[in-house]
DNA sequence: CTTGACCTTAGAGTATACTCTAAGGTGCAT
DNA sequence: ATGCACCTTAGAGTATACTCTAAGGTCAAG
């Protein structure tokens, strides 16, 4: 199965032919070629290339940013420096979205905690009262 | 300033009048009512509405859920109980964001940790070894 | 020779929350 | 009367990553 059609290569490498087509459309991969017919071919290199996207995306890199690292992996004169130092930055724009997301969960829970909950009425509900209240201000975003 | 048009509105509750205008198509806020030549205006409690949207939405909540937890504001037989169980739910998936942004950041520091940096040949390189690999599966999304 | 699974393209739709553009009307001051 | 800041509408554009539709061509099996 070394050259195989897009719904063969999409089947191997866990997505979809649509989402083959959309990453040509980024450049993000290319057939090695077509047939006579004009179906893409492509080769076991196409597998991993596209697994190579996937585990990307599932370390947090945006296709854009994908572009970028695919382009490295072929580089003559990039070092291991240049990698790492993509993935630090992605390790710290994780680190902001966790604190981003904790500080939303401590003021939820906080709220949280002070609601009775059951059946008072909403005219008592603490949450209800934060989010109306026209006094304290708040911190945007 | 209890009768305002949207610009003053804008101003005084952070957002900016496209925004607005916006939020008055998804129903999440109305004119109290129009010149005559056609203005929108708005009373005080407009400026409220859009800090209750605007806090909502810090903690949170998309737009389509901030229409449903206006409409708790204003009913007259829901409890407590339903803005506590709201915003449990949100809890719980600022949670899972959480954890799934860890996963994240704890793969991507093993890799970092791996890597040696420096002017290494990207050869060596074990974080773009990991993400060309074939042999190991990995873990969708 | 027809059926069915597969492939092609261009282009539109989905979701979220705006943001901007164009073309034009309003209202107050100078 | 003219300039300016403000307002109006409909509709398109932005960002991200697909996903789907329509209309049609290809190819092997029965």
């Amino acid at each position: 199965m070394s050259e195989m059609k897009i719904g063969q290569l999409a089947k191997a490498s866990g997505v979809k032919t649509d989402t083959v087509r959309y990453y040509e459309t980024l450049k993000l991969i290319e057939p090695a070629g077509r047939t006579r017919s004009g179906y893409r071919v492509y080769d076991e290199a196409a597998v991993d290339r596209i697994t190579f996207i996937r585990r990307s995306k599932s370390l947090g890199f945006k296709l854009s940013e994908i572009t970028s690292l695919l382009e490295l992996q072929t580089s003559q004169t990039a070092s291991c420096e240049d990698m790492l130092l993509r993935t630090k930055a992605k390790i710290k724009e994780a680190e902001e979205n966790i604190q981003y997301l904790k500080r939303m969960r401590n003021a939820l829970e906080s709220l949280a905690a002070d609601c009775p909950g059951g059946a008072q009425p909403l005219t008592e509900c603490p949450i209800l009262d934060y989010l109306a209240a026209s006094t304290i201000e708040m911190n945007n975003k």
